[in-house]
RNA sequence: CGGGGUGUAGCGUAGCCCGGUAUCGCGCCUGCUUUGGGAGCAGGAGGUCGUCAGUUCGAAUCUGGCCACCCCGACCA
């Protein structure tokens, strides 16, 4: 297989493609909107999950598992979240089939197993899950309850693109009920952080946190919380949310709960996620025109070791300094593989291994084994040095962490670059067409005016910063007095 | 749902205008030589040309229907 990558300084989507299939992270499938996940791509997804995971255990979640299909009846209860969803829902109708009689071999709908109700796929699943909390939740006693659930969602997307939108994804959704607004509060806004830390920690991608506007906002919540990070073509991309949902679904779902003064009121609700769309942001901020680029903390591999040789003695001899040395970055809690197929030419693995992403490369061949020495190369700044076998363990931690750090620093670096504050509608429509990025303008408030710019200009309000400076303005599209900037960017 | 495009070996393609069952590259298999940046040579395997129908002595090629996927818009995380 030939594998030439479209420069991405050319064709921005195209290369994006490239990478995802060339580097065996997916595959569009034959169902329509679909993708699979192949094992490389899921090995970084599994990656992302464990340390996710652990942060949401962390901070006193647990996990459980709802079901995938929700009664049409439970969907409708919380109005806005229905209709929000209701355009994009993949419905089941019977549970059976059978045999054509007019085609033989052919199997058609049994118009004689029709489901009473509907059961939607879950685009979502507050309704069956507030539902499920209707019984479990009496008194103050039962709060907070924390739970997270790993799942697959099906969203029917018009258009789809893979891992950044697909029919049906993987993420991960947190459902909490607190007995006070405050609490509610207070848990939406430490779930953006545990999003935002991981993601500057573990993808090295640096993010702004932010409230959406009302008309971004997630349908049945009070307020949404979320982290936007921009990709190297300029477009933002929403990297995860978090919802206060006030007593809305408490109310849908009639979710009471007695104080401790013995009154009934309904619960605080919250609800949070984040998906394989972070494949999409992970590669869009760190790969090149060789292929991609996996942070060490992130990558299934951190290191591969490729043998180079001449006689199968001399292989011998190397696997014996490659396993006294691997032993020892195992113990170090470094994921190390060694690649000593025969049916692969050095050459060949170097180039599969920089397509792949692995942080960091050894070589040895017979000429180090005289030496002490082995060749060490960074796929981030595609460097290589030698140094000796002695140092290879320490080095290797340091270069890791170096790593991590660099490609961090480099999106920051990016990010900071691309983001412009402007103060006149031509500006702002000149700097989208030539230089695009974040951009920070003043906004009026409304919603009018939003939906103006995003008409004109197809960019829209990615959130209101949480740092966010308070200063006086005016805004640049209707020249109304402003309190703060707001951050615009055309998103994913 | 509108506009555009593509469908030929595992992948990427030529051939189509002007009908005579298929080109090239990568990959695959066998052997030998190789191995510090995608190896070389020799031999070999692999195709109901998306699908259905029509025209014709004969269709990858012409005509019509259908299907699938991709790209651009509207919608969305």
């Amino acid at each position: 297989m030939s594998k030439n990558i479209t420069s991405k300084d050319i064709d921005y989507s195209k290369w994006y493609n490239d990478i995802v299939v060339q580097a065996d992270l997916a595959d569009h499938s034959a169902v329509r909107g679909c993708m699979v996940i192949k094992p490389h791509g899921y090995a970084i997804w599994e990656k992302m999950q464990q340390a996710l995971d652990k942060m949401f255990k962390d901070t006193g979640h647990v996990n459980a598992y709802f079901p995938l299909f929700i009664p049409k009846s439970l969907f409708e209860a919380e109005e806005k979240n229905a209709e929000g969803f209701a355009k994009e829902c993949a419905i089941v109708t019977h549970y059976r089939l059978k045999a054509d009689p007019l085609n033989k071999g052919k199997l058609i709908v049994d118009s004689d197993a029709k489901l009473e109700e509907e059961l939607i796929v879950r685009p979502t699943s507050e309704a069956i899950i507030w539902n499920t909390y209707k019984g479990w939740i009496q008194s103050y006693r039962d709060l907070p309850l924390l739970i997270n659930q790993w799942a697959n969602v099906v969203r029917w997307e018009m258009r789809t693109r893979l891992f950044l939108r697909t029919a049906e994804f993987l993420w991960q959704e947190g459902h909490t009920a607190h007995s006070t607004e405050k609490e509610a509060i207070e848990e939406a806004e430490k779930m953006l952080n545990v999003y935002a830390d991981f993601s500057e920690n573990w993808l090295a991608i640096p993010v702004i946190r932010g409230l959406k506007t009302s008309s971004e906002r997630f349908a049945g919540a009070e307020e949404t919380y979320c982290i936007e990070a921009l990709m190297h073509d300029g477009k933002a991309l929403q990297a995860g949310t978090s919802h206060f949902l006030g007593q809305n679904f408490a109310k849908a779902f009639d979710v009471k709960f007695a104080n401790k003064e013995g009154k009934l009121d309904y619960v605080w609700a919250t609800s949070w996620g984040v998906s394989t769309r972070l494949m999409g942001a992970l590669i869009m901020s760190h790969s090149d025109d060789k292929g991609l680029v996996i942070p060490p903390k992130l990558a299934p591999t951190q290191v591969v070791i490729v043998p180079i040789y001449k006689t199968e003695e001399g292989l011998e001899k190397i696997t014996e300094q490659v396993n006294l040395l691997m032993t020892k970055l195992k113990l170090k809690n470094i994921s190390v593989k060694y690649d000593n197929r025969d049916s692969q030419r050095p050459g060949w693995k170097f180039a599969e291994y920089e397509l792949k992403g692995i942080p960091v490369r050894i070589a040895i061949g017979e000429r180090d084994l005289e030496s002490g020495t082995i060749e060490i190369a960074r796929r981030d700044l595609l460097s290589k040095e030698i140094i000796t076998i002695n140092q290879a363990e320490e080095y290797i931690i340091k270069l890791l962490d170096e790593i991590q750090n660099n490609l961090f620093k480099k999106a920051l670096d990016r990010t900071q670059n691309m983001t412009h504050i402007v103060d006149s509608f031509i500006q702002f429509k000149k700097l989208l067409d030539e230089e695009p990025g974040f951009i920070l303008a003043h906004w009026d408030g409304s919603q009018e005016t939003e939906e103006k710019i995003k008409e004109e200009t197809k960019a829209t309000i990615r959130c209101i910063p949480l740092n966010n400076v308070k200063e006086e303005g005016f805004c640049i599209y209707s020249g109304k007095p402003s309190k703060q900037r707001v951050l615009f960017a055309r998103a994913y």
